[in-house]
DNA sequence: AGCCAGGTAATCC
DNA sequence: GGATTACATGGC
């Protein structure tokens, strides 16, 4: 994997809109995200990767006076079309019109949501990968530790996507569907050690080529079409539609958001799946999804499981990226 | 060693 | 149907 240089293309501002606060931090980077080198965050700033198509953009954020200040780096063929697209990708990746204000009244009937309210208000769900980049990433979670996840990731990035550097960061940027088009099964099994889903992530780049992004906004029912694909489950097409679709009254429960949620609403260790999901709907009819993301943001916040990053720190973190890299080529 | 982890599908009664 | 089990992998 070479390393591309990117160049400031475009400086994009942003509005929020609607009424009420707009936690920037805790939109943009989540305590309970695990490490993926695909974005760096200090504590007011952050830096991500996207892919247009064939487009690798890098983006710094930063946010002030009600406005998200989008700077963008590409590599060169910026085009009139790209800035349309990113200016609409990063708005919905970060829900920047959304409106809270339903959620919030819901939640402040709720005893338990007090101090999540109370933490994280103005927090809007985060979701940068598109459907295909976060259906990747549920594959990659089921029946697995997040120790499992992370490294997973990390050799799908590091053998199959690329490795940019821009504004003084480097990080890691998606494949497509059409560059991993031609990756075998066997290659995903030896090379990056996915196990059973192997089988599953080229049938991910199949589906996605002949879904483009426009066919999926006006799907109605692409919850149902994934499920269709031999691996995709009730979870990870729950993740789709909760994260890439932004349905706000839709969660992806698993082991580990169901014991968060079960002491949250129910006061006990744990709970079947279907209890902890109806109460939720009963808590929160039409925002379960919302009222989730509160309850485990909130279960990390004290302690993020990828920490933000001091400016002193960011060479170490170039230099850990680069490092890691290096290594994963000289392997057989 | 064996069990389990931010699931899913196949196979049993 | 609902309960049980195999599936890959690596960490503890």
């Amino acid at each position: 994997m070479t390393l591309r240089q990117l160049d400031h293309a475009d400086t994009l501002y942003l509005p929020v809109t609607g009424d009420g606060p707009f936690d920037f931090r805790h939109t943009v980077w989540k305590p309970s995200h695990y490490a993926t080198g695909l974005e760096a965050h200090t504590s007011d700033c952050s830096w991500r990767t996207f892919r247009a198509g064939d487009l690798v953009a890098g983006v710094r954020l930063a946010y002030e006076d009600r406005t998200v200040i989008a700077d963008i780096y590409t590599d060169g063929d910026y085009k009139p079309a790209h800035r349309d697209q990113l200016t609409r990708r990063i708005t919905d990746s970060y829900g920047l019109t959304e409106e809270l204000a339903a959620f919030t009244e819901l939640a402040s009937k709720v005893p338990a949501m007090h101090e999540p309210l109370a933490a994280l208000a103005g927090m809007r769900q985060s979701c940068p990968e598109d459907h295909f980049e976060i259906s990747v990433i549920a594959l990659l979670l089921q029946n697995m530790t997040v120790a499992g996840t992370t490294r997973m990731t990390r050799s799908l990035l590091v053998n199959h996507g690329h490795l940019v550097r821009f504004d003084g960061i480097m990080l890691r940027a998606w494949f497509t569907p059409a560059e991993i088009a031609d990756v075998t099964m066997e290659t995903f099994k030896e090379q990056d050690r996915l196990g059973y889903r192997a089988k599953t992530l080229p049938h991910f780049a199949a589906f996605f080529r002949e879904h483009t992004s426009d066919d999926l906004l006006a799907e109605d029912n692409l919850v149902d079409a994934f499920q269709t694909i031999k691996g995709v489950g009730p979870y990870t097409a729950a993740v789709m539609a909760s994260h890439a679709s932004r349905d706000p009254a839709v969660f992806g429960i698993d082991v580990w958001n169901r014991k968060i949620l079960a002491r949250r609403i129910l006061g006990v260790d744990d709970a079947a799946a279907e209890a902890v999901t109806r109460r939720m709907n009963e808590l929160f009819p039409g925002h379960a999804g919302t009222a989730a993301l509160y309850f485990v943001e909130h279960e990390y916040l004290d302690a993020p499981v990828a920490p933000l990053l001091e400016p002193a720190g960011i060479d170490a973190w170039n230099e850990a990226l680069a490092a890691d890299t290096a290594a994963s080529g000289t392997r057989s």
